[in-house]
DNA sequence: GTACACCTTAACGTTGCGTAAAGGTCAACA
DNA sequence: TGTTGACCTTTACGCAACGTTAAGGTGTAC
């Protein structure tokens, strides 16, 4: 079977300039052109449109897609893995957005009530703004993580009070982290201070506790990407800090 | 206090050409000019520009920015609702699309055995290389947690042969746990090796080990964002069906 | 006085097409 | 055979929100 421009265009459901526009860059050529310079169109051509449809769903740019079908030995699967982790990110995103368009709507609901918060909200916000670039997608996926938490507070066994307790719990470790460290002493005051709140804070997610296991997690603070980005970001070493307080808080380390 | 371009743009974390693409359209004007022609912005200027950076991390086009800044009239609230539909409806098409890539990439992946991996490295480099302008960040921030990731490894107490058979256990979790997901049992055979690979995973980390705190981490797998990405990753539902298989396991529930 | 960081406007480049514009081609019908 | 109308061609501007030269003026510190 033979197609001109529109009759592959009306199968494959898009538009005829999309061909013109796919022969132009070279990603989809027509199997020949006829006496007037029509462009036609194979069943060879159709298959490889398909495999092109399928990527661009898929939002792949098209020049990665031309990649992926013209060479053979193109890893199909390594590219799909690669291009899943940009849309996890994405979707990540896109949480923290509606958290943030969500508390917003609230605030504005809330009106004067409410100036605290927005202020808060505001406040962030610029910081947020300010370290964009520096730290765009640590903070970008902190945010989101609060967002979702804050979600999820309601399906897991914990109250709203006891939510908020912990999240307050864990903004004053950060707070009296930051303090400790400044004082290089891991063993001083504050960073046990640290600790002792961290175990507090712990206690809300786990309802048993031991020392070893608090050291063991400590250490899996840095050992763990996921972990070391949340202590650390903006003063690099705060997990590595944090795990050595925590160790000897414990008595795991002198 | 007043600003130049380049000082406010710093401010502000964006960069000196978009306040004069703000300027140019409108959305943003200097409070005035000095003699040399020179943008000078004011108190007032830095709130508005604070206003349109918020609307702008919501993803709101700037013209609909513009609208929502210069009429004191406008419903807010419902522009920002509106916009919270099209978020949803972005995150639901991502959701789609994420589960279209899992589904193409288990097929492929069922076509052609374990020389997989290889071309995973090979390409993964490849691409690196091939791509550094383009998504030049991007990839370096995840190769960059490799290599920290690894040079990590050294700084603790890890071997290198334990750091790999870590990695390999997590892989293998993860692996064993999608096939359990696919039975929907938490009680059942798969999902019970899961629970106890991650058992054994996490004795690489914890020294001791109680069934009370993992059953505890998670709880909090599911709680904590960081840890719920990590194991929802495509697969949404996947940390709270490895909460349960584990609750079964430490006999914390039947 | 000169180096250097900063400012200006102008204008093209980016992605994936949509949308004319100006003109040839083809099949069917009168 | 002529004409209509659907189809085809290339060329080229438009879109969002800036990034990026380019060419040249300004401020100020030493």
């Amino acid at each position: 079977m033979e197609y001109t421009v529109q009759k592959l265009a009306r199968l494959a459901g898009i538009s005829s300039r999309t061909l013109r526009y796919y022969d132009e860059i070279g990603i989809l050529k027509p199997a020949r052109t006829n006496s007037s310079g029509y462009r036609i169109y194979g069943g060879a051509e159709v298959n490889k449109l398909q495999q092109i449809l399928f990527y661009r769903e898929l939002e792949v740019p098209l020049d990665a897609i031309k990649e992926i079908i013209d060479s053979p030995s193109f890893d199909g699967i390594a590219a799909l893995t690669d291009h899943r982790e940009k849309l996890l990110e994405r979707r990540s995103r896109l949480d923290h957005l509606l958290a943030n368009v969500d508390k917003t709507i609230e605030a504005a609901k809330g009106g004067a009530k409410m100036s605290d918060k927005e202020k808060f909200e505001g406040f962030k916000q610029k910081m947020i703004e300010e370290n964009e670039q520096k730290y765009g997608t640590e903070i970008r996926e902190k945010y989101g993580e609060e967002a979702v938490e804050q979600s999820y507070a309601k399906v897991k066994g914990m109250t709203e009070e006891q939510h908020r307790e912990a999240e307050r719990l864990a903004e004053e470790i950060m707070d009296v982290l930051s303090n400790a460290k400044a004082t290089g002493d891991p063993a001083g005051e504050l960073a046990q201070k640290a600790a002792g709140l961290h175990k507090k804070w712990l206690m809300h997610y786990w309802g048993s506790y031991s020392p070893e296991a608090h050291a063991g997690l400590a250490q899996m603070y840095v050992d763990d990407e996921r972990f070391r980005e949340y202590y650390d970001k903006g003063h690099p070493g705060t997990a590595e800090f944090l795990r050595d307080a925590i160790q000897i808080f414990t008595g795991m380390k002198k």
